[in-house]
RNA sequence: GGCGACGUAGCUCAGCGGUUAGAGCGGGCGCUUCAUAAGCGCUAGGUCGGAGGUUCAAGUCCUCCCGUCGCCA
């Protein structure tokens, strides 16, 4: 039965490029997921944009003397382009500054006030009387109470890393001219977010498959008792606020309405592909099954805010799973020097593929804790396992069959360890099925890569390089069976490396694509003509270590 | 400061109550030569961050401490 799967990706502010941090996290294994969903014969909507309305935005266009419009359609431009680039397949990948984000955004937040989970409370804000605006919290700074520490920011100390109230700064100032603001009264809608708490403790504990540190951590949250949260701000970069009085210069709180993003960028997909309904498969079918990929920072974004939200709409999907990884850090480098530094995706597509990148950084990926990128390991994983162990056992099974026969002919009788072969083909794919439905992204591209090491072992036993010389129908079956198990791994890696499954769909002459044959070990045609092989993976050579290392010290 | 995750072989990580703590990479030894000098086999003596405790039995549970990261006040 064809399930419907949402894969939700998290919303990057778009103050910057993509890096290396962005993608282990969150890209590659949604992607993954995604694909995997669809070769099993689901139904996917994976979808994501560009979170344009991100105070850090805003920030960056006043540093820059800009819109924050300009800021952002400029990196959305960037990142959709370098996601596609790494083959990540979203159905949508779009932004929050569209009218269809914007209308439905206002639909739920009138529905919110309506069902009267909306109140307005007054506080006061720091208010610059030179640019006659309220300053949001990263537009001021001053002295830390705590550590006296000079350059403080509004929501945080980056000395101490406490966090602040504005109100609390000594000598406060703007940091856009540095007058000194004073506190006047603002007043905002808040969000009934403690009315949630009880609903949501007993849903996250009755979650058995979510990982210790989404669950623990929201748990935590949850038993210290939430507190309401203000959804509306002074800025006028962003959604505005449909309420008619005192709201002209206020617009919608991003952490508000960037959530929303999953929602509507589900809508925006479903117009684009012609059905209206569509999305109402994904979000109001009860067995659609919903997943969110981020970073472990965005924990009570989408396990404790987007989940209150959604309740508070009534009849939409919460999610299945919130999926959160650690940090990729970048590691190999002195610490102190490479603090601040990062690889950007443009630069690193511009120099290398995209497979291999994502073969390193799954079997990488911060699952349970932080890891570390680093060049070594990137060349030691491209050289070692992709060209040594996988793009080797294609090339030698190919080369031997292409050199030696016309074609490979599907044997008569196969032997003990001809079925053990097989037999090992179809378990891995299971295993590696398990894995990926848990969310157990290194584990599966272990199991996968293990198959080639199986494969390679086989060929060393059966030698056919050998045996074609004096038994001619021996070496063919032994081949017939390394092409099973080519063809497998092409099935298994699909979700991991597309691009090289497209490749070596191609040089097993195999019609359609792998996406169509599905999860399954294929049935082979009697007569397989192979075409000249080529390498699937380039050797790196040892010197772009330093070459790159030394390109991120400057 | 509170909450959470993590700290296991040179490196990257599995294991999370029960025989002599595992894998991949690197290193060492041997075999092979079809293949991008690729492959295969064998080999690695790590007080499982530290100190207590529970238990017949603890990387595996509890307490405290240290370190890294994240969230919140």
């Amino acid at each position: 039965m064809s399930k419907r799967i949402l894969v939700a990706v998290a919303w990057p502010y778009v103050n910057d490029e993509p890096h290396l941090g962005h993608i282990a996290g969150m890209n590659i294994p949604a992607d993954i997921f995604a694909r995997f969903h669809r070769i099993i014969g689901n139904k996917v909507a994976m979808v994501s944009g560009s979170d344009m309305h991100g105070t850090p935005t805003a920030l960056k266009a006043s540093d820059e003397g800009v819109e924050p419009s300009e800021i952002a359609f400029r990196y959305h431009k960037i990142w959709k382009n370098s996601l596609e680039k790494m083959n990540f397949s979203y159905d949508l990948y779009t932004h929050t500054h569209t009218e269809n984000h914007k209308e439905i955004v206002t639909k739920i937040f009138l529905k919110l006030k309506e069902k009267n989970l909306l109140y307005e409370h007054t506080q006061k804000m720091p208010y610059s009387t030179t640019e006659k605006r309220f300053l949001p919290d990263r537009f001021v700074e001053g002295t830390c109470p705590h550590c006296s520490y000079e350059k403080a920011r509004g929501d945080q100390c980056d000395k101490c890393g406490r966090t602040l109230d504005p109100i609390e700064l000594i000598n406060i100032k703007s940091i856009r001219d540095h007058s000194t603001p004073e506190f006047r009264d603002t007043t905002h809608q808040f969000f009934k977010l403690s009315k949630f708490n009880k609903t949501l403790e007993e849903w996250i504990s009755s979650k058995k498959s979510w990982r210790n540190n989404v669950k623990n951590q929201s748990l935590g949250m949850l038993k210290e008792g939430l507190i309401d949260r203000a959804i509306t701000r002074d800025i006028d970069w962003g959604i505005p606020v449909p309420i008619e009085n005192g709201y002209e210069n206020k617009s919608i709180y991003v952490w508000f309405e960037a959530v929303i993003g999953y929602l509507s960028a589900t809508v925006e997909w479903a117009k684009n592909q012609g059905d209206e309904k569509l999305w109402e498969e994904f979000w109001l079918n009860e067995n659609a099954e919903t997943y969110y990929f981020q970073g472990k920072d965005n924990i009570p974004f989408h396990a404790i805010i987007w989940p209150a939200i959604l309740l508070g709409y009534e009849d939409h999907n919460i999610p299945t799973d919130v999926v959160a990884n650690e940090y990729l850090n970048l590691g190999g480098l002195d610490f102190s020097k490479s603090k601040g530094h990062a690889i950007w995706l443009t630069d690193y597509l511009s120099r290398y593929d995209p497979d291999p990148l994502r073969y390193y950084l799954a079997s990488i990926m911060p699952e349970t804790s932080d890891s570390e990128f680093t060049w070594a390991g990137y060349l030691s994983a491209n050289n070692n396992e992709l060209v040594a162990t996988l793009g080797n056992l294609v090339h030698r099974i190919l080369t031997i069959s292409h050199k030696n026969f016309d074609s490979i002919n599907a044997p008569d009788k196969l032997s003990d360890n001809d079925n053990v072969i097989l037999d090992h083909c179809n378990q891995t794919l299971d295993k590696v099925f398990k894995s990926l439905e848990n969310r157990k992204f290194r584990q599966g591209l272990q199991q996968a890569m293990n198959l080639a090491q199986i494969g390679n072992r086989y060929i060393d036993q059966e030698k056919p390089w050998s045996t074609v010389k004096t038994n001619k129908q021996k070496a063919s079956n032994s081949l017939w069976i390394g092409i099973n198990i080519i063809s497998t791994l092409r099935t298994v890696f699909y979700p991991f490396l597309p691009n090289t499954s497209d490749l070596i769909h191609n040089m097993l002459n195999f019609k359609n694509d792998t996406l169509s044959d599905g999860w399954k070990r294929k049935e082979l045609p009697e007569k397989i003509i192979i075409n000249p092989p080529k390498t699937l993976f380039k050797k790196l050579d040892e010197n772009i270590i330093k070459e790159e290392n030394d390109r991120l010290m400057k």
